[in-house]
DNA sequence: AACTATTTATAAGA
DNA sequence: TTCTTATAAATAGTT
């Protein structure tokens, strides 16, 4: 864009360099913004200068949930830290036990995930089955019952300002002696506990503005990645 | 771009929001390996979709580097965090490391069994939900191949039996010039390539009492103690 | 930092 | 999905 054809190639003038990085920065952050609230998706962007300055964005601000998420997805590939781990060896019966455990719950991490699979039987995979079917209930059950305590709360909202609404309603009319009667809205709008109002116009709102920072592990997270 | 104004809102259309999802996404990435090379950056981009997929750009595709180097930069917010566990020594570090990792996978197999969801906002819930249906199809299919096998199997174990006795027949008849055919079953009988095959009789069987953790689960015994 | 000529990106439609 | 096209946006070069 601009005037004059784009090369793909290190830009060799410093300052043209520089005033284009800023430039394209700025535009790199807007549109990775936009996808994540047009598209409902989850984008973590970092960015280092080539100084090693740091710009970064992340949906809903929160990198390091991302980066874990990102971390799980891609978890094949830290398979490594068994054998790395088992190199290192001579620790004590208690470190060998930790790794042992530690293996064994990666493998069923990565069974719950529906990989690695051809190690189980037949028996085996049915019991997952059942195992995750019965999981899906739950996790279900408990998204139906926060999501309708996130409806309570916005009717009460609702309630709250329908009755300031009518009250001052009340009193404009006592004071114009209009005869009127106020409309009041009926439909839900999308208030989010935190105050920020956006207007959702219909009901499928899936309630993801909800999500709130959970809770912390015993290290921080971005100690976790270096666990491998 | 494009006709019409943007709006920084979520795109109700589902099927909209998918196509615009596609050509933003390629955008997107584009744009982050043109800055990447343009202006000699390094740039890390991961993007997940309203339905979990993972696309991911980064510098020289050199994704975990990048993200060391982030939580490197962040280094300085953690210092007290990172002293403290410094302090301690490189052994108990390791020790530590490997506990910290153990506990989030154990977090993590809790969540996949369906427990301790109190501690996930909706978003969360909503990519556990979708991990496990997609980890079900993975397992669900795995199964019905496993099945077809043995079918096959059986089959074929049948088919040579009516050959060995239909010969046996044969020469019985020149022995004793009988004439009635033998009769083969047809039926599928339940075995399994592994003996311990079990017939199901409908599908049910929600399995609540799957709830927990039971004999045969993946995870041993042992360390459902330690983990607790 | 602003301006503007151009190139790009992309929303909508096919 | 892929292509086409009208238009909005981004941005390279300039001031």
């Amino acid at each position: 864009m601009g005037r004059g054809r784009l090369q793909l190639k290190r830009i060799e003038n410093k300052i043209n360099r520089q005033v284009t990085f800023s430039k394209r920065r700025a535009g790199l952050l807007k549109k990775a913004h936009e996808i994540s609230v047009l598209c409902d998706a989850e984008v973590a962007l970092i960015v280092f200068s080539a100084k090693g300055k740091l710009f970064e964005y992340s949906t809903d601000s929160c990198m390091e949930r991302i980066l874990e998420r990102y971390e799980r997805y891609s978890y094949a590939e830290h398979q490594v830290l068994a054998s790395e781990t088992e190199s290192i060896g001579s620790w004590t019966l208690e470190h060998a036990k930790l790794k042992a455990r530690l293996e064994v719950l990666h493998r069923n991490y990565r069974h719950f995930m529906g990989e690695d699979l051809d190690s189980l039987s037949l028996k085996d995979l049915q019991n997952l089955e059942q195992q995750l079917e019965s999981a899906l209930k739950h996790i279900r059950s408990r998204k139906n019952q926060l999501m309708h305590e996130s409806i309570s709360v916005l009717q009460k909202k609702i309630k709250e300002k329908e009755r300031a609404l009518a009250q001052q309603a009340q009193w404009e009319q006592q004071d114009h002696a209009l005869d009127s009667p106020v409309v009041l809205p009926h439909y839900l709008p999308s208030l989010d506990i935190n105050g920020s109002y956006q207007a959702r116009h219909n009901g499928h709102d899936d309630g993801e503005n909800l999500t709130q920072p959970r809770a912390g592990t015993l290290l921080p997270p971005w100690m976790l990645r270096h666990l491998s």
